[in-house]
DNA sequence: CACTTGACCTGTCCGC
DNA sequence: TGCGGACAGGTCAAGT
């Protein structure tokens, strides 16, 4: 769930609250919520100081002073939670969170002495990696990655040109695939097919450069528009502060389904594309033959 | 090689 | 009310 505008918007909340917190103590559950961690990670990352966090596709990059970094994947319901302890005194309840925090999502904390990072996953598909801040781009993952959809180095021509890497295959699969552009998931997907009026099981070779150049403009604006409503919260996503993101309710047909279509006014409905469930308008998104 | 499907997990929802 | 099964989706491995 968490895709690139969720992962933005929770690296805005930590850009503000973790630069120059130092790492008091670390607790993880299991190895598999961060790899390769051994005895002496720990000994990487206590007394080190948080200088900055970025975000690559829908990874968080939180760069260290040792110049190691932390990479967070979230992938579907992960959370990082920044929680000040003052929140954990007697009279003072935990009222910014939904759910008090650890709790048996808790896949890896950081004391940062005043303050606590979770990390959270319901689902424990995400991970939580240490680095040599200088390794980050020669792993497989960051190798494999397309350019950032809302960077300079990407237009509508380049764009066009990366999906003809994948010409055999349907649109939405193109999209969801990181190596052609980096950061898109299910959600805006649909919605930027929906809003360029292509229907996500068009073959990418049937697609005019008209076409994918208006789909480009779409994707960017429902992208932008979703980090500026602080993500989509479908169930299990929060930002940094343990809050609700407002985009879903601004989606065109996202989880709309037997819902009326926000342009023509048919009845939205729900298909399986490239694997995933799909939101489609049938009347503003023609199926191919 | 290009592309699709299944596995990884757990919680929720739906039908019986 | 309980229970089984389908479903949710990011990424990688395995299959076609």
């Amino acid at each position: 769930m968490p895709e690139l505008p969720e992962v933005e918007t929770v690296r805005l909340g930590l850009q503000r609250l973790l630069p120059s917190k130092r790492i008091a103590s670390v607790w993880f559950d299991t190895e598999k919520s961060f790899p390769n961690a051994t005895a002496d990670v720990e000994s990487f990352l206590i007394g080190a100081q948080i200088t900055n966090v970025e975000r690559r596709a829908k990874v968080l990059i939180i760069n260290l002073s040792t110049d190691y970094s932390l990479l967070v994947h979230l992938k579907m319901t992960g959370q990082l939670v920044f929680v000040g302890k003052e929140r954990f005194g007697a009279g003072h309840p935990n009222d910014s969170l939904i759910n008090p925090l650890p709790d048996k999502s808790t896949r890896v904390s950081l004391d940062l002495g005043d303050a606590v990072l979770y990390f959270n996953d319901q689902r424990k598909f995400g991970w939580v990696r240490l680095l040599p801040t200088v390794e980050i781009p020669n792993i497989d993952f960051m190798k494999k990655l397309g350019p950032e959809p809302l960077s300079s180095d990407i237009n509508a021509k380049l764009f066009h040109e990366r999906l003809a890497r994948r010409v055999g295959t349907t649109i939405k699969a193109a999209l969801l695939d990181q190596s052609v552009i980096a950061g898109v998931g299910n959600i805006y997907a649909d919605e930027s097919l929906w809003a360029a009026q292509i229907h996500p099981a068009t073959r990418v070779r049937d697609l005019s450069e008209q076409q994918t150049s208006l789909l480009f403009t779409e994707l960017q604006a429902v992208l932008r528009l979703s980090i500026e409503k602080g993500g989509s919260s479908d169930r299990n996503y929060v930002n940094a502060e343990g809050k609700k993101g407002s985009y879903i309710s601004f989606a065109k047909v996202f989880r709309r389904e037997g819902q009326a279509c926000p342009r023509c006014g048919s009845t939205i409905e729900k298909t399986r594309v490239a694997g995933r469930g799909t939101h489609v308008c049938t009347t503003c998104q023609k199926e191919p033959v």
